[in-house]
DNA sequence: AATTAAAGAAACAAAATGTTCTTTATAAAA
DNA sequence: TTTTATAAAGAACATTTTGTTTCTTTAATT
């Protein structure tokens, strides 16, 4: 691909993300992003159909990011999390969000993270809960399988949630432990 | 208060209710909210600031209604629900969302469900969380009592989320049975 | 019936949107 | 290198939305 179109994509990214950090999506217009990611509002417009596509794929991109490596599909060689530990994984997420040159922390920080959250969610939806359930759902309650993935996926974001609302103030692995102690009953 | 005032002001409401159930919130322009409440332009200024702090006053007006009768502060003299009985109580919430005149499950289900739903964790912050937790917190296991207080909001929050997207096809107790199963170990 | 306050209509400048066209720069292929 | 093709920039445009203003009409309170 086109060198060019890397180049402005990446651009437009950043200088979203940048915005998101200071100002509410709602908030923040077309042009707004163009002077900010300094392009032509042409080329604005050849990359992404709407802003909200734009939010779209920016969402593909973090996440993706985030649930990449080892965590999806079976391509994994790390045994610590192929089956159980379930901490493992939690905190490797976590990690994820923190570590990345994007500014995925700055986005959810900002007026919008609920916005993105909201993302994020889908993905746990698919690619975490079901992984700390056992296929089997929880001690036979008669509960609706799916109603336990959501509802994991649910104290996940609002771990996130609470995690930046406190400014970060606790490690993965406390906020891992957490977690486990609220939802391992149910899985 | 003048009658007037309480009409137009009613009239934006239910309006600007009815188009949340069927588009988002960020396309709806003030412009479709002054054509499908049947008010002036001058007039629907007078009465809200921006399409925002409309929204603010929406989302107070519905769910200080949710929260209202007997649930919030100690006026109640429901006992019932005075100490324990937290079935009692979220079953009681479900149904204030489902009855109302007022459109709730209409907005809720409209593509700014979410939007609604990050206000209403704040109420359930304030005035369901703490009352489902004792004042001790859970299992003395050291874990910060707002984090609990947090992880109550964003089950439930959850929960609604997961009852609209199954088209309501649960009863409030049959809901409130789930809920607790996974929250009862927490409490 | 007189006074007060709200609603409605029309018009406005400013800003944002999405599109079209031309020119310039940059990448890829020969 | 030279050629070819394609992306980006820039400018201009009609539309739409916004938030305000001015003025008139209508309804409530006393």
């Amino acid at each position: 691909m086109d060198r060019r179109q890397q180049k402005t994509r990446t651009a437009i990214f950043e200088g979203f993300g940048r915005l998101l950090s200071s100002k509410s999506y709602s908030k923040i217009t077309v042009q707004n992003i163009i002077d900010e990611a300094n392009v032509g509002r042409t080329t604005f417009y050849a990359h992404f159909e709407t802003k909200d596509q734009l939010l779209k794929e920016l969402c593909s991109d973090l996440f993706s990011h985030v649930f990449s490596e080892n965590l999806s599909a079976e391509s994994t060689h790390d045994f610590s999390m192929r089956t159980g530990n379930p901490q493992a994984m939690i905190t490797h997420i976590l990690y994820h969000l923190l570590d990345n040159k994007q500014n995925i922390i700055g986005i959810l920080t900002g007026e919008s993270g609920e916005l993105f959250l909201g993302f994020f969610k889908q993905y746990l939806n698919e690619l975490m809960a079901p992984r700390l359930l056992g296929d089997t759902g929880s001690c036979g309650k008669n509960i609706p399988y799916d109603f336990l993935v959501n509802h994991i996926s649910s104290s996940f974001v609002g771990l996130v949630q609470w995690w930046i609302k406190n400014r970060l103030k606790k490690t993965p692995e406390e906020l891992a432990d957490y977690f486990m102690a609220v939802i391992e009953p149910v899985v």
